[in-house]
DNA sequence: GCGCTAAGTTAACGGTGTTCACCCAGGGAG
DNA sequence: CTCCCTGGGTGAACACCGTTAACTTAGCGC
């Protein structure tokens, strides 16, 4: 409550003072800075909007004019890494034929991504949502083509036969999310909890959580 | 990020102003007054410790001699209704004679306590822990017995013969709170989501959850 | 009546997000 | 070449915040 980021000589960068001519790519250099801090002390308001300027060679007042609140900023900053997130999702399982293993795959690689990057999750899946206007729709957020590709891929395990005709791709993916999302959120927010091995209780998860709906008793 | 619980007359409430001669039920008074001003405001930063002394009728350095924190004046309200919520999960669980619908029971418990105390429960499982010692065991934690009721029930569930002999308790116990958990903090923190009716999900997260490891084949 | 202590107060410190009024360099128009 | 105007900032301040130190007061035991 007390802990900010701040001091002098924070960061080893320069302080360039005053970027003069050109448009606004220093709104670019506070992201990066944001960033940088965000990952330093693991807690969006550990760092504050004084450190940033400092940490930029700028002062406080100038981050007002590329964001319209430190939590834009801290937002666009995790809003950042998303499309890295949906990336490391995709891709593992991208290279995976059967359809039902390509789900693993993915909530492995969404844990772990979770995990390596806490504080853009928390962010990201954890904090209040600003609830700025009263109808924000779904589709303009930027999760929203990250969630499509796990419907998709649950898609194509119905057509591939693997999971049954009669599963609700949308209701099944969204149990897989908050499943994945359990798992990363709570190991996030309470490590002195003596959990088992993650990969262990992902495929614990993910194995019972499907088992349940494949065609075939498979029961792997 | 600016909106804080103050101004004047914020409770129609008296200020008795000072509390003379018996102990120090002035503690009581100031977590009566942040527990109504937590669930007014439903963020726990947005509550101020000024505005919690203003509301008992007493200036913010008082506090400080019932609470050494202000994060432990939250951590101490939220602990205040963990009670109440084992004893909702218990209760729900309670009345069900087969095991395993009992087990489906206190999802449902669990989850709808969550989302109708969401401040209370993102203090409780969703915020960064203090990590004020470095080795603080799970067992002197408040939520260790809950979390052993999960576990007895799920043991229950093996030795009635409803759930295969070989599943590790402890696993499907941390696995089924992740699910719930996950149901519940992601609806607390994204309620823009199109959400399915929220007893469906669980009953499908329940169900596919559970159906892989039942005995015999009842697939329900 | 005297002191001691529990219970609170007043005043302040350092930090926060944010805003308002100002400045100033550089480029286009006349 | 000069004027002005506008984008890209700066300095100072506001209204808070959590927290601490020093001081005061109320009531009890002796």
């Amino acid at each position: 409550m007390t802990a900010t980021a701040r001091g002098p000589a924070n960061v080893p960068g320069p302080r360039p003072r005053a970027r003069r001519g050109e448009g606004s790519k220093l709104r670019e250099l506070i992201l990066d800075a944001a960033e940088r801090l965000l990952v330093r002390y693991g807690d969006a308001d550990a760092v504050s909007i004084r450190g940033i300027a400092e940490a930029v060679g700028v002062t406080p007042p100038s981050i007002y004019l590329h964001f319209t609140d430190k939590e834009a900023l801290i937002r666009a900053v995790s809003e950042r890494s998303f499309a890295e997130f949906d990336d490391a999702v995709e891709g593992a399982g991208a290279g995976v034929s059967d359809p039902l293993e390509a789900l693993r795959a993915r909530a492995h690689a969404y844990v772990r991504f979770g995990l390596e990057n806490p504080e853009q999750y928390r962010v990201l899946f954890m904090s209040k949502t600003g609830t700025h206007g009263p109808e924000v729709d779904f589709a303009a957020m930027p999760g929203s083509d990250a969630f499509q590709h796990v419907v998709d891929a649950v898609g194509r395990a119905i057509d591939s036969g693997a999971l049954r005709g009669d599963v609700d791709p949308f209701l099944t993916a969204t149990g897989l999310w908050a499943c994945v999302h359990g798992v990363t959120s709570l190991m996030i927010s309470l490590p002195e909890f003596p959990w088992p091995d993650v990969d262990a209780l992902v495929d614990h998860i993910c194995g019972s959580q499907l088992s349940g709906l494949v065609a075939k008793e498979k029961t792997r």
